[in-house]
DNA sequence: GCCACGAGTGAACCAGGAATCACAATCCAG
DNA sequence: CTGGATTGTGATTCCTGGTTCACTCGTGGC
């Protein structure tokens, strides 16, 4: 019926202008988007949650997402492409810091498991989500991370000399393979409990005695990140 | 058109019965549809593929798959059904041993590993659709694995006093995750040192020095399982 | 040899969900 | 205060891909 389109259709339901207490029109709806994206995909899978309910995750409606993306993949990508970014950025901080190398990977170490812990979602998302990627974004992001990997692998080396080339790569593998394992289940230990565990397997896994922690910065609380 | 259907059908396509150089009806048809699927998801993601793939791959037509499968679905499960029982049937083989608690744990381990390199794709797959599984084929599954960490956690246990019983599982985790890290990215490495590389890390992760290396049985060669 | 049945095929069906559109409400600039 | 740009909405479109169906072919038992 496309006639007569004003039948009473905004205040049918329950969710108007007044619903929730948040204003209808949201500064960080963006933010918002990816936010539930991640949660839901993290919990679901991201090809069975639909654009209905990430937006009804985020406040809105299904179509109202096209306001903010151009299309439910772009979600995916915006959301990979900052939690890889993160990595880097954590990793690119480390090296450009100062230590030898064993200092620089107890850093590298203590930084993934700072990601894994706060952006918990979105890297497990990252995990079981970038091979179905279209060809371009999934070979962009491979090789980010095929960078991120590098250093890792280039600082280990000079502690492993014992070690040829390809086992220094499944050394790192198996390292974030262990850290990682926590994306996928809950603990229920305490965060700091949780990262000295996590630290301290890893770098058993790397072969690797931990360097004595650093002085800690202004320690931000943990949680799983602004995006949650 | 319901009538007139004879419109030379058959004879319209290349891949008639002398396609290929396999017979039209194959016996163990189902085992190749199998394999095609774990193939195919696990290199692009289960719902990326199509039934079309998947029947391509099996060396039949799309519709075809049905006569073995209730749907696709069906065949995700039957997949991951399989690679579970597999790692049931390997730990309460282990565990119906000789042995104490050291060997035990190093046997499961090794185990592990074992179905990590054969169905190499089949576990991979696993790790990244069981959630997406309908609720009540995930629950069973996720049911048998928790079983299945609890044998290692019960083998653990007495080793590691020191830790609590969510340290325990939380090393258990990590040690089978370092473990899988090996199923995400091509290592080039010989399967023997492969394997072993893996035991190192595993046993680093619990914490344990690895029992010395039973008997070896009959050596199947290794390789991505019958099902491939 | 013949018949029944299982396996395979191509076409058609159909649902679900991504994407589009016209319109309403809101906010901001001037 | 007012007009334009932006965000959100509900309905509509459109298409991909799973599923069904009628039919054919090959095989194995009688």
């Amino acid at each position: 019926m496309p006639t007569a389109p004003s039948t009473a259709t905004t205040s049918g339901t329950a969710s108007g202008p007044a619903a929730g207490g948040r204003s209808r029109r949201d500064p960080e709806r963006r933010e918002r988007i990816l936010a539930a994206a991640a949660q839901l995909a993290s919990r679901r899978g991201f090809h069975t949650v639909g654009m209905a309910d990430i937006g009804a995750e985020a406040g809105i409606v299904g179509s109202g997402v096209y306001r903010h993306f151009d299309s439910k993949t772009a979600i995916l990508v915006a959301l990979l492409d900052r939690v890889m970014a993160r990595l880097q950025e954590g990793a690119g901080a480390v090296l450009a810091g100062p230590g030898d190398e064993r200092t620089h990977l107890s850093a590298l170490v203590r930084d993934h498991i700072r990601v894994a812990i706060e952006d918990r979602s979105v890297l497990a998302v990252y995990h079981r989500e970038v091979h179905t990627l279209p060809e371009e974004d999934r070979r962009r992001l491979r090789r980010l991370q095929r960078h991120y990997l590098e250093d890792w692998v280039h600082v280990l080396s000079p502690l492993r000399r014992d070690l040829a080339d390809g086992e220094l790569r499944l050394a790192v593998h198996a390292a974030i393979g262990a850290i990682q394992s926590t994306l996928f289940f809950r603990s229920g230990l305490a965060p700091e409990r949780l990262a000295d565990l996590l630290d301290g397997m890893a770098h058993a896994c790397l072969g690797v005695e931990p360097a004595p922690a650093p002085a800690p910065g202004p320690e931000p609380a943990l949680s799983d990140s602004a995006l949650e």
